[in-house]
DNA sequence: TCGGAAAACTTGTCAGTGACAAGACTGCGA
DNA sequence: TCGCAGTCTTGTCACTGACAAGTTTTCCGA
């Protein structure tokens, strides 16, 4: 009777179609209105009509769910450093929005205790990530020993990471603004000059 | 009848005697093991000996007590930046140190969904640990503009705390060892130089 | 010294949560 | 067409934070 209901319509079937999914969805909305901690599987499985029981059968538990999230959120940032470029200065500054921006993926993704860190999808997609970030580096103009590279790529992480890490924290002072990009190639160019 | 009794002792008076450090304490080891978000407060409450309800007459609630091991904190990190002394890398090395010896702390810190961020206290210990951070950079040989001391301050902290939460959260590769002072001396020496 | 008020702590309770178990429904492939 | 695996539901348990109300102790002023 229903046989050409596409998923999710007003009259809910038995079977969502979707869920995995919409329940990821969810969970992004729900993380930036309460964080990650006080996020609730009962709320996403109420947020997405289904029974409070539901999510377990796609992603087992609490972590198992924030580690699909975490793993999208690295493709998304790799895509995100890719797009900066070779300036390791732009790459700097698309960490810091895409941290500020994408801030529900960012704070489960650097959070272990959140998930799965050992999983092999999350592993594959920080790897891409990574990569991402020390192609950046290699193509400094200066470009010296493969050591140099590896620390110059650890410290452009670090005050990068950082300085989102501060503003989401909102640790930073007022003097900052609230224009994160601009913000961050101030205090970047600190490093790369 | 126990008058005389100094407070903790094996057999348990009605009145603790000295909770709210006992509580402190026991938040500091149980959130070593298990994270600030994991911390139970009847968890706390058992490993003090008393009853569920207990806690809630020291601190309110828990961003009550979790606010109160922050503002300790700040102290604590302002005291370790003070005895850094006046060299910039010096004083980021200490900040990473610090974060590293006194996670719990840190972690509690810096993330405001946990703590009551306009709390008096807080704030007052947080403005100690800022003016101790500030007074490094100003002693920078370079010496330029106030406008350009508050951002390098900006700089400084930035790969200072990146770096810290990075090694915190376990996402630094492992070729960057074990040994958190070296490390850090490492990275944030590209700053400074 | 004594009595009342405040502080410290208790028991009891409630709604919300994550996890698990067992059962109902549905659609796909043999 | 039929069985079976995947999807979802209901029911339940232990645990948690918060609140309410009562009990015990200390302290301070008359």
């Amino acid at each position: 009777m229903t046989r050409y209901d596409p998923g999710v319509t007003e009259s809910r079937a038995y079977h969502h179609g979707d869920l995995r999914r919409a329940l990821l969805a969810a969970a992004l909305e729900a993380i930036e209105e309460v964080g990650p901690t006080a996020l609730s599987l009962r709320d996403l499985a109420r947020r997405a009509g289904v029974s409070h029981a539901a999510p377990a059968h796609h992603f087992g538990d609490k972590a198992g769910l924030l580690t699909a999230l975490a793993a999208q959120g690295f493709d998304l940032l790799a895509q995100a450093l890719v797009q900066a470029g070779d300036d390791l200065l732009e790459a700097g500054v698309a960490y810091v929005d895409f941290a500020v921006r994408h801030r529900a993926y960012f704070e489960v993704m650097f959070r272990p205790e959140l998930h799965r860190a050992d999983d092999a999808e999350l592993t594959a997609a920080r790897e891409r990530a990574g990569a991402a970030l020390r192609s950046g580096v290699a193509a400094l103009p200066g470009g010296g020993a493969p050591a140099d590279t590896d620390r110059d790529a650890l410290s452009a992480w670090s005050i990068a990471h950082g300085f989102a890490t501060l503003w989401l924290a909102g640790a930073l002072p007022d003097r900052v603004g609230n224009n994160p990009r601009e913000a961050a190639r101030e205090v970047l160019s600190r490093l790369t000059t």
